[in-house]
DNA sequence: AAAAAGATGTGCT
DNA sequence: GCACATCTTTTTC
């Protein structure tokens, strides 16, 4: 696919991430995340997301209230929350109002422009091992924590947008990934079907 | 069987 | 506050 598309981008509003975080990651799903490296953009579709929340939700980053290394989390919505993990890093957007602690982790993107160098990158070549996982598609779009705390509509270096060519899919709501707390809570959500979600057998 | 990934954890400047 | 080590699960060979 060519950038055609990206002439006329319809970049996300931040109200957009001010409704609840369930909803938002469903609507994340098929929305374009780019990233602006060497005047060119770089990234896919997103196919996978899975959702943060608050109150009751021990798994969330927030559910001991806001510190230090969390605090973007209680940032306006459409703050970037980039948290590090084993010496790699993972990339949420804010969602809910200020001050509650809520946000939507992207888990997997299908790369669409700009393969090349995400496999620069990433080292290696297979499409599926590029940005299957929350970790590497940081990797891959060179996403480290100097964005954290960044709000999206103030970071030239990335970019949200509305995808109008491919929107017809299902969404799929499972268990989310790598949690020990909360783990029967339905949220993560993917594309049915999609080759580029993680974990699949 | 071996490698990779990851809502961790520790330790130091 | 930031860098990086480390162990379990998942994926690949």
């Amino acid at each position: 696919m060519t950038e055609p598309e990206l002439d006329n981008p319809k970049q996300l509003v931040a109200s957009y991430f001010a409704e609840d975080t369930e909803s938002v990651a469903r609507n994340l799903l098929g929305a374009l995340l780019l990233r602006r490296i060497n005047e060119q953009w770089i990234g896919g579709r997103i196919v996978e997301t899975e959702a943060y929340l608050h109150e009751h939700d021990l798994a969330s980053h927030s559910a001991r209230g806001k510190g230090n290394s969390n605090a973007a989390m209680f940032a306006e919505p459409g703050t970037i929350y980039v948290y590090p993990i084993h010496a790699k890093v993972c990339f949420n957007v804010v969602t809910q109002p200020e001050n509650v602690g809520a946000a939507v982790l992207v888990r997997a993107l299908e790369p669409i422009w700009g393969i090349d160098v995400m496999e620069t990158h990433r080292g290696l070549t297979t499409p599926t091992r590029l940005t299957s996982g929350p970790a590497m598609l940081c990797q891959a779009l060179a996403i480290d924590r100097s964005f954290n705390g960044r709000h999206f509509t103030d970071e030239p270096r990335l970019m949200l947008c509305q995808n109008h060519v491919s929107t017809e899919f299902d969404i799929v709501a499972s268990p989310r990934i790598g949690i020990s707390k909360s783990v029967d809570l339905p949220l993560r959500f993917f594309i049915k079907d999609n080759r580029f979600v993680s974990r699949r057998k």
